[in-house]
DNA sequence: CGACTTTGACCAGCGC
DNA sequence: GCGCTGGTCAAAGTCG
């Protein structure tokens, strides 16, 4: 079993369509996806055979594998919340947010917020602990814990001053490709908008820590969840429309289709004539 | 110059 | 009480 069958939620957002055999005779991924000339040639030959009924089943399986990605989101958001247990481990200490003294200090009693695993896959390469998920955060602390290896960094929302989620990431024992980040608390403002609150690295789009999952960093308040709805499924199409545009197959089906209606339209234009 | 990261020191809960 | 451990602090360094 993964790490992300046991508690979390994990978001692929790569639109694998499952178009190999059935709905797509170009999408051949027997060499890991990218094309020889022939292969490509030989696929493009085969496409021609592909009518419109055929193109049509293949932007049906594009926009219903977009719609299941967005459900499954939602759903897979809402049963990690609910499987999430609400305390931890009986013996790690966890900390509370005094609102009146605006400080963390540790509870006395297990009186915790929300907490939220949520997994991403990034390349193993890739050694940095940054997820993005579209909060700000500062990182103010890292540590090898005793059952990983690999260290835990700790980060705080620094896109309020007063906002008391944390988030601790740390690489995932059973699969290094793969990050965990644990989420506590929620946050009393609403999700950062794109132009002030994503500071991106250099290498997140397109590069090897990409965002594979967002979490529900909070979602209490009706205002906060509807302003998250709204900004998370957008993050998530960007990352879908990257997925898409990388996929050779899915750049060749659409060069083809292209090519193939401008040419079969303009074959009908002088016809008529 | 401000925001952020790094990292060693420190704090505090828990088990023995 | 002591040691272990997870979590936090804060000074120094880095970066844009």
């Amino acid at each position: 079993m993964d790490a992300a069958a046991r508690t979390g939620v994990v978001v692929d957002t790569s639109l694998n369509l499952g178009l190999s055999e059935d709905a797509c005779p170009v999408a051949n991924r027997a060499n890991g996806g990218w094309y020889s000339e022939r292969e490509s040639e030989a696929s493009v030959q085969e496409f021609e055979g592909v009518n419109s009924e055929e193109l049509k089943m293949l932007l049906l399986a594009i926009t219903r594998k977009i719609i299941s990605l967005l459900d499954g989101f939602s759903d897979r958001r809402s049963e990690a919340l609910l499987k999430e247990p609400q305390n931890g481990s009986p013996r790690k200490r966890k900390l509370e947010y005094n609102s009146d003294e605006e400080s963390w200090k540790r509870p006395r009693e297990s009186n915790r917020g929300r907490v939220q695993k949520v997994y991403y896959q990034v390349d193993a390469s890739d050694m940095s602990l940054v997820v993005v998920d579209g909060y700000r955060w500062r990182k103010y602390g890292q540590k090898v814990t005793r059952d990983n290896p690999s260290p835990r960094a700790y980060f705080k929302c620094s896109f309020a001053p007063s906002c008391p989620v944390k988030k601790k990431v740390q690489r995932s024992v059973d699969d290094p490709t793969i990050l965990v980040a644990t989420y506590e608390g929620e946050h009393n403002h609403r999700f950062p908008s794109r132009a002030t609150a994503i500071s991106l690295p250099p290498n997140s789009i397109g590069g090897s820590a990409s965002i594979r999952a967002s979490p529900s960093p909070t979602a209490s308040s009706s205002t906060t969840q509807k302003t998250e709805t709204g900004a998370l499924p957008n993050l998530m199409i960007q990352q879908m429309a990257k997925s898409l545009t990388k996929d050779p197959a899915f750049t060749s089906v659409i060069a083809e289709a292209i090519s193939g209606t401008v040419l079969s339209r303009m074959l009908a234009q002088t016809d008529r004539r």
